[in-house]
DNA sequence: CATGAATGAGCGTTCATTCAT
DNA sequence: GATGAATGAACGCTCATTCAT
């Protein structure tokens, strides 16, 4: 039952343990049931504590939900980041980019779920994010790859389609190419031709391992 | 005060008149605070009727759930639909239905955000709605004017922009352009071309006046 | 175990009924424990009604609080006011409103302790109470009675040690002639003569009686 | 910030520096915010210790009020019998007596609140507190100023007028006269001429300074 | 002695739901 | 069919108290 958090934070001091801990129940709760849904009760009892605890950790279920969210968001953003390190081309970043965050979405559930659900919960949320993909549109269009301006607009629905993905990925409507084929589509959005758009979007890869690997 | 619901059921026995003031109440109540915070004694107080009467239309909040949202996407599909009856090129079709939703979704909040908050937590809600979205997609595929493949996944995602913009427009960060930059952008991911792209979603248009509307 | 409120509400209607059940469990509650530590749920339980029941009637402990003290105190200076309808000296008039009130809040501890701990809590309550007792001060004063000015501070430690002998009568250190003593003191401090004071305050009378007696 | 009690511990050892900063953060807390809601996380915080240390000095909230309000109570008869050392006369001492307690309860607001909230709690304080007055009602009575007999319950009607003033004039409803203004009721209560009762409790005077004290 | 994380009973409050009228 | 008082489980949260470090 121990999360990615607790994993984490398996060698540090016992706060940080029990607080990992929460945040994993946390997450998990947020993924399953929604956030309203998930009462801080049933995230402490999941977490084995009792429901006092979690308010020596967080202050209240906004506190937690940020903290988990955001944690999700810079582990998966340098997870993705540092694994595409040495990728040149804009098309295969971006498109390497989507697959990836589509596969943890995928391979963590509770995490990829957990992210969707904050991300309309917290708006700083979405634009943490989106600030890490801009950065290869805009490489992109540097390098004459994309032929659109990127503006606000353009990467929110650019992100828009990755948390469609995710949804349909989590809720058993999509089978495992979807990643390839929703980074397809957002290259040929970018105004990459259809024909490159389709070689950088399914080119081989290796999706990231298991739970910690980046550690 | 009374809604668009209310309106529709003037003429009509004092049940159904109860039912549809109802229905009103909820959406704004869905619209305004989001669906778990609105309460079912809330929702009967902002009708007019005791709590008591609410079990005697609905077994519960999902069920009034279902009939608001639903009763709502049929009223925005008419009155869409109608109003492009006389548009025949597919791609000014598909940009003018999503302006006129996105436009629909703003003059009238109460039933805009509601839709987009149930769309979530009902399923079917969105396929039926996407459903009344693909009859053009694939009419432009037929026709020539598009030149992807429509699938499940690509109406999703389709979906997924006009989703985000409407959100974005409800939260105050876009403003009245949203939906002709919307809909260009999706003609783009249809594979037309970006001139024709931007003279089919930026034409002159009327957005859909709010006839016996919940003004 | 039904108090004051309730017998006064028993041809009532069912809710007023419960409201004035909840009332004297909360009267009883102020009185025992004191209205910081009397819980909500232990006044609901008390009143044999579900926790949710004190929220139909109350918004809050404060409501139920002021509901109780101003309650009490407006049976107490009726039931007072009725009984020194005929009596006419001023000095009689006041020792025998003090003497009675004590010998009310004797009666009736539940009460008398409920009122005295509510008006620490109610400055509106003190000034309620006061406002009541002034008449007969004022009167005092304009017929040669009294040598003082009645002022605020005048009135205020005149009530001082009506409050001061109800906590002592209610905690057991005083003895049933406390009410004429401290009435006694209180003409002295008027400005009456011993001798008269001590006629006046220690003169026969009859305690009101029991409970509901007034209706 | 250090309070009273931790400048008179401040040559002494670590312990009782301690318990003499929790005592000073007690009653602060008593004082500000009432005896019900001061809770013992806050007082340990607000002396700088943590929640555990609290149990090493007291066994409970009740422990902690008496050793505050008796330290108080001590402190403030100790620095007013001192004051009126070369006062003779009985009815300037007792004036002088009540003058002072007033003043001291007011200038020092924290410790003068403690005691008046505490006072309601320990019947024992208020009976120590007592004794301390009643020397000088009792030397009152010898010497022929006072002509009444005191006993218990002139005293405690003696006590509840100076609690009274102290109440108004902490609750913004009296100016700084009111403690000659009650003392000059008390003498008149004691039986002392109106005359002689002005003059006595309007004489000047020097209010304690607040030597080694909480400011 | 001091620490502070953990505990869990209990608080005030909300709310879906029932049912006698 | 409409009413609305009553219900009680569940919520978020506080706090006195314990105990291993």
């Amino acid at each position: 039952m121990s999360g990615v958090f607790a994993a984490r934070a398996r060698s540090q001091g016992k706060k940080i343990r029990t607080r990992a801990g929460l945040m994993d129940a946390a997450a998990e709760a947020f993924a399953r049931t929604g956030i309203e849904a998930a009462s801080i009760n049933a995230i402490a009892h999941a977490a084995d504590v009792s429901n006092g605890t979690f308010y020596n950790h967080f202050r209240d279920k906004d506190e937690i939900l940020a903290a988990v969210a955001f944690g999700i968001a810079r582990d998966f953003a340098e997870r993705i980041d540092e694994a595409m390190s040495d990728i040149e081309d804009s098309a295969q970043r971006v498109s390497f980019g989507t697959r990836q965050f589509i596969a943890l979405a995928t391979s963590e559930p509770t995490w990829g779920l957990a992210l969707t659900r904050a991300v309309w919960a917290l708006p700083e949320l979405r634009r943490e994010v989106e600030t890490f993909a801009r950065a290869d549109l805009d490489r992109g269009v540097r390098d004459g790859t994309f032929r659109v301006e990127i503006d606000d607009l353009l990467v929110d629905l650019f992100m828009s389609m990755v948390l469609m993905a995710i949804y349909l990925r989590a809720s058993g409507e999509a089978n495992e190419d979807i990643g390839a084929r929703v980074a397809e589509h957002q290259l040929r959005l970018l105004g990459v031709s259809p024909a490159r758009a389709r070689r950088a979007s399914h080119c081989d890869w290796v999706p990231l391992s298991i739970t910690g690997s980046s550690q």
